[in-house]
This record gives structure tokens, sequence and C-alpha cells, in this order.
DNA sequence: AATACAAGCGGACCGTGGTCCGTTTAGCCC
DNA sequence: GGGCTAAACGGACCACGGTCCGCTTGTATT
């Protein structure tokens, strides 16, 4: 029986040929959704570029939704640094409603560039991956910035909640409404919530 | 060769046998989401229960998200005669705040009721049908009503984002948040909307 | 190095959504 | 009623997501 090292809990460390595979499906799976768009990716084509066993493909990602959510957040992870050290006024040094709103502009063109790939990634983990969170706690912190009183968490999900990508998707793309448009309604949106109740 | 009657534009209408399977599916579609819910309920299942082939289901209904919709517009079509007819403060006759108010305490507890139905149907019809639509109609004109000015069609839109059912899921049935603690902060956000800039 | 065993592996297999196409039938005209 | 055609029918068939299980391999222990 081998030594128990790890006293305080957490899960032991993945085997180095199981950590190798891993890398490789994101990968393939990042190049075959680049190259072809994700609702053309299929399970069997990501583990066939990867040179792997479809068993191991869900082993390592649990389900579809969940390799897509792993490529997602591969692919903000760009954008989530813009936003926390990039330059003003979508990073740190605006005034926070200028920040604010800068937030929104590029949350939007971010959900509609990754748009179906956040669909393929919002199945059976509801919504709460890192990005999402990462997307509250950001607006969260802008609004307690600004002074605003009330239930913080749910009025910054509130104000996201607009932003979503299925929503977004269906103003712009089925009902042809310019970003524009949906933008300067979102921004309205966002002064009314932040006007002091004087 | 048959006469051609409807001059004007617009479907030829359905042959009986046609209406009669479409109805016979229905119903077994009601029937066995009701006792089962809706992901216990297989295409094949329905098609069985109706007695009819797999193929005239999909021809009646184009997709398992069509046969959802039509299931769920079937299930709401009380509420919306409630909305537009049923006693204040929901229905006609209270002031519009509190119309909005009782509108999204009923409209919270609808999204979640039948949450497993809207999510099997919200698959690649957007989310356009017309149960989405009445809502977002009957909203605009309560903010129209109140004197609130903006982009009505759109502020409503956004209003009713965060009572989406993917978003309530997450909050009430993953985060455990209350429905009371939820609806108060959706309550806030709509005073906060609708307040007067003077 | 030899041993032991958990972890990992891969591909055959299954259920389900969706399509296809040869056959049947409702509706219209004579 | 008989004949014609477009519409509808239905079930065999396919693709894809997901599971299962017997075999392999990495790693710790001695």
């Amino acid at each position: 029986m081998p030594t128990e090292i790890a006293v305080l809990g957490g899960p032991p460390p993945e085997r180095r040929d199981a950590a190798r595979n891993r890398a490789r499906l994101l990968d393939a799976a990042l190049r075959l959704v680049d190259e072809r768009g994700a609702d053309q990716v299929t399970m069997d084509s990501v583990a066939a570029a990867a040179c792997v066993g479809k068993g191991t493909l869900f082993r390592r990602y649990g389900s579809r939704a969940g390799l897509m959510l792993a490529v997602l957040d591969h692919s903000e992870a760009a954008w989530q640094a813009e936003v926390i050290g990039g330059p003003p006024p979508l990073g740190p040094g605006a005034p926070p409603m200028e920040r604010l709103l800068a937030f929104g502009r590029s949350r939007l063109e971010t959900s509609l560039r990754h748009a179906d790939l956040i669909a393929a990634a919002s199945g059976e983990h509801g919504r709460s991956h890192a990005a999402a969170a990462f997307t509250v706690l950001h607006v969260r912190h802008l609004l307690a910035e600004l002074g605003v009183r009330g239930d913080l968490p749910l009025l910054a999900t509130a104000v996201l909640a607009p932003l979503e990508a299925s929503i977004l998707v269906q103003q712009v793309r089925v009902d042809h409404l310019s970003e524009g448009r949906v933008l300067a309604a979102w921004s309205d949106l966002v002064r009314r919530v932040c006007r002091d109740p004087l």
C-alpha cells in the first residue's frame, strides 16, 4: 500500500501520461474549434486528432460541454487579463463608470464572438464556470466603487444578464438590431441602476 | 390539377390526417412530459405513444426543441391569460408599478416551474417563441404606462433578462439563494430603472 | 530489479435525435 | 366510382454523445 502523504485533502495529482493526454486533447480541441467552429467539432474528431481513445477524452473532460468549457476558458483568458490589468478604460485607472461602460462594450463583443462556444459549453454545469464568476465579481466590484447600495451580487448578475450570449445572438443575429443600439440600451440600463437616489 | 383558391399567399391548410396526427402527437407529448418530466421524454416514446411513425413526428414539429416549444406554449397559455385578463395586481386594474412587480413574481415562479421544458425548447429557434415575445410586449407596455423614456423594447428585454430560466436555476437551485431574495433584487432593479430622472 | 496495484487507456457498444425514401392515402376532377 | 397527384406516412438507417470493461502502464515500495 502506497504511503499516504497528502494529509490535507485535495485531489491527488494527475499521472504524467494523463496530464499529457489532457494537454494533447485541449490542443486538438483548440485547433479544431478555431478552424471549423465549435459546432462542427465532434468528440470523435477531437479524440482522433489527439491520437487518443474516446474514453480518455470523456474521462478527462467529462462531456462535450466540459471540453468546450476548457476551450472557452482558454480563449477568454486574454480578455480577463485585459480587464484585470490592461490599459484603461477597460483596465484599472479610469473612473469606475467609464470602466463599467467599457466593460459592457467589450463583453458584448466577446459574447458575440464566442457565441457558439458559449452555447456549446452551457450544458449541465449551469453557467458557473470560472469566466462567468469572474464577470460577476468584476461588475460587483465596480458597482461597489460607484457607491451603489443594495444586494450587489444579485444586482451585478442582473446587470450582466442582458449581455448573455443567447440574448445577444437573438437581438443582433436574428432580429438584426445593431450592436450599437444594443450597447446604448445597456449603457442606459447601467446609468439608471447606478443613479444616486438622492 | 387542383384549383388554386388561395390567391393571397400563406401556407396551404393541413390535410385532415396530418392535423389529426399533429394533435395526437401534442396530446401524447403533454401527457408524457407531465408524468415523467421533459428530459425523460424521448422522441421515440412520443411517437410510439401517439401511434405514429417517428418521421411523422419530425415532419410536424421539426425537432425535439420544436415539440417542446409546442408543449410549453400550451402549458403557458393559462398564465398568459391571467396576465392579460386575470384579477389584479397581475391582471389589469392595478397601477402599472404594482402590475410590473406582480408580473416579476409570477414570471419567476413560472420560469422555475417550467425550467426543464424551457431548456428543452431553447434549441435552434433562438428564444423567439410566442411566449417570450409576449413577455417583452407586456413589460414594454407597462414601462410605457410608467412614463419610462428610452429604447423601450431593449429596456424591456434587459429587465426580463434576469428572469430567464437558466439564470434563475443557477441562482436558486445551484447557489441556493432564496426565491424571495432573488425577487427582492429584481424588484429593486425595476424600481431603479423606472425611477424618474428629475 | 521485482512486485503490486491504482490509475489510465481505448474502442466496442448503446441510446437518442434526426434523415431518407419507397409506399400509402386524402382530396380533387371527371 | 375511377383516376391522378401532391402530401403524408413510417420505419430502416445514420451520426454523435456517452458508457463500459478487459487490458496496459505508471509509480511507489521493498
